[in-house]
DNA sequence: ACCATCCGGTAAATCGCTCGACAATGCAAG
DNA sequence: CTTGCATTGTCGAGCGATTTACCGGATGGT
């Protein structure tokens, strides 16, 4: 038996070809009347309209790509996570499909993020990949093609963007620290990212540049996948070239676990000998003892409002986004005012 | 500037629409020298065939729908992350893409996985996300679309699947911890998916028919989500309900991770008073201590096994597909031999 | 009774590419 | 000098929808 077609849909129920595509594109052109007849044959059939011709004659794939960075364990970040289930929601509740994409050297030497929008495979993409090599991305600069920064900036290049604001972070740990008196602090920095820059240095800035008193501040980086495992190591690195820290400011929550975890297996009291902060507010961070203080970054709205806008940028309603959504601080029992000593 | 089309790269190359066409296909029919004029044009414009003509003239999309389930912190799954990482790499080298779905209760009501195939939006579809309850997925029996369950299997149905041999798996698990001297069990089983279920059926069954004397195995659910906790809840219950147990076998590492942490804030020593063995090895099983004995489930591999196998079932190579994967015994420090009492 | 408006539906021109059937060309064999 | 057969390239008929311009008839104001 033959796969139906919209023809055989127009035949069966007596009406017109146009008219049967119109029903299915619900315009308010045809009546109610017409409609229910339609629709009878198309339920019977359980006809459903090619994909392909419908894009092809309409110019629109109804697709979005979102390319993921190429770490060793990309789904297993709960990061990314969230902002894919943001996207996700949002994409499909305006009749948008999702095509996935990994950012390995493979797709970036192959210049499939080009080729995905050039060849109308996707109608715009939303890229979480990007990292301080990710130069050519400047092909997206003044072009014809549906682009957004997911959760980064490129400072420089004229790339749309929705972002968290990691400068008001940066801003919000630093104050919440001093405010607590330290005045020695420890900074585990992601360097590979220009957020993560832009956090390292709004951090110090404000932490140089306290009225009650300028903070010294130590940083090391925290390796490329500003994993656990990196957190731990910075911190003892941080520890060991630097005594008399009192705090330590890690640039995510896993960096900061894993501080928090050298600390614990060095026997350094948290928070009585060392506050440690950390930023997102992943899931994990209320249940860890002491609680995680936290800057909160609510990457599930990041991926809600990435997608509003790239369809904005889709449907022409808006040229161009760069948006930065608030952070809050979260205070919990990792953070504490300095000891006497 | 209007975007091209293989009509202008005809026109420019001098050549006609169909042997544009053809080279880009890369047809054997076409002459290197004809190829190389063709393509230096293309390269010019760089330009890249509209996907949607493409897949309406060739009647494929060269895309393959990937449905995970709908859990609360799916993507933080490393279980997923492995296969879908798998299948990514396979799917990509072969030149298809990936549509990521989720199976959500709209998902699932709106018939998308239907219609998902019957609009040929994408070729073939790969379902990580079944359930015992997915008694839907019959319309995929006997159908003309390409359907595989990834690591999940359907008794009754007629349905294509590519999984890991859970029955063996409990085979091994039960064999290793019955040499050891265990004759009193406690199983953390996993009964939403019909390999849980195999999985726990077996190890009974192996446990009450062993040779050297039957062993007592008292079983209870972990959790919907298989996770952690719901692993530390319920070793809790199982050696509240059943002392004197000797061994606690996971149907999987996350769970085992749970009861390990269960014993560890209640002072049983692992494995001397308890052994524990969890079933999948993911990364983290090496790193705890003592390490993890447990099953090796090689989920990357499913992936590709199972893209292979889809690819396999599009392009009629094959008409049906039950693979079962092999897995085989690492034993760690988690599991010893039981205490003379 | 007349013309302007609406309303609901239709005809037909695309959209950009694939692919099977056919044509042209060259060359060895008869 | 035909004929036969590769070898290369071209023609053109779809593929299955969308969408714009057009059309016939009912409505309604004067």
């Amino acid at each position: 038996m033959k796969r139906k077609t919209i023809k055989d849909i127009a035949k069966e129920s007596g009406f017109s070809l146009s008219t049967v595509s119109l029903v299915l594109n619900n315009h308010p052109r045809i009546s109610q009347a017409t409609r229910d007849r339609v629709m009878a044959v198309v339920k019977k059939y359980n006809f459903c309209p090619n994909s392909a011709a419908r894009g092809l004659a309409s110019k629109s794939s109804k697709t979005l790509s979102v390319v993921v960075p190429n770490l060793t364990r990309v789904f297993s970040d709960i990061y990314l996570g969230e902002i894919i289930s943001g996207i996700y929601e949002r994409a499909t509740s305006q009749g948008y499909k999702i095509l996935l994409d990994i950012a390995t050297s493979q797709f970036i030497k192959s210049q499939e993020y080009l080729k995905l929008l050039a060849s109308r495979r996707a109608d715009g993409m939303l890229f979480i990949a990007s990292d301080i090599h990710a130069d050519y991305l400047s092909v997206f600069e003044d072009s014809p093609y549906k682009f957004l920064l997911v959760n980064h900036v490129f400072p420089g290049k004229k790339l749309n963007y929705v972002s968290v604001d990691y400068t008001a972070s940066a801003r919000t740990a630093a104050e919440h620290l001093l405010g607590l008196g330290h005045r020695k602090i420890g900074l585990i920095a992601g360097t590979n990212t220009f957020t993560g820059l832009q956090f390292r240095d709004e951090f110090i800035r404000v932490c140089k540049s306290w009225p009650a008193g300028s903070a010294q501040v130590t940083w090391v980086d925290g390796g490329e996948e500003w994993s656990q495992r990196g957190g731990y190591a910075a911190a003892a690195k941080l520890m060991a070239q630097t005594p008399g820290l009192t705090a330590v400011m890690a640039a995510n929550d896993r960096m900061a676990l894993g501080a928090m975890r050298w600390l614990a297996d060095n026997r350094r009291e948290v928070p009585e000998a060392v506050s440690v902060m950390g930023v997102d507010d992943i899931q994990i961070a209320a249940y860890v003892n002491p609680g995680l203080s936290t800057i909160r970054h609510d990457l599930y709205q990041v991926g809600i409002e990435s997608c509003n806008r790239i369809l904005q940028l889709i449907k022409g309603e808006i040229t161009e986004c760069s948006d930065l959504l608030p952070t809050s601080l979260v205070v919990r029992g990792s953070t504490g005012r300095v000891q006497a000593s």
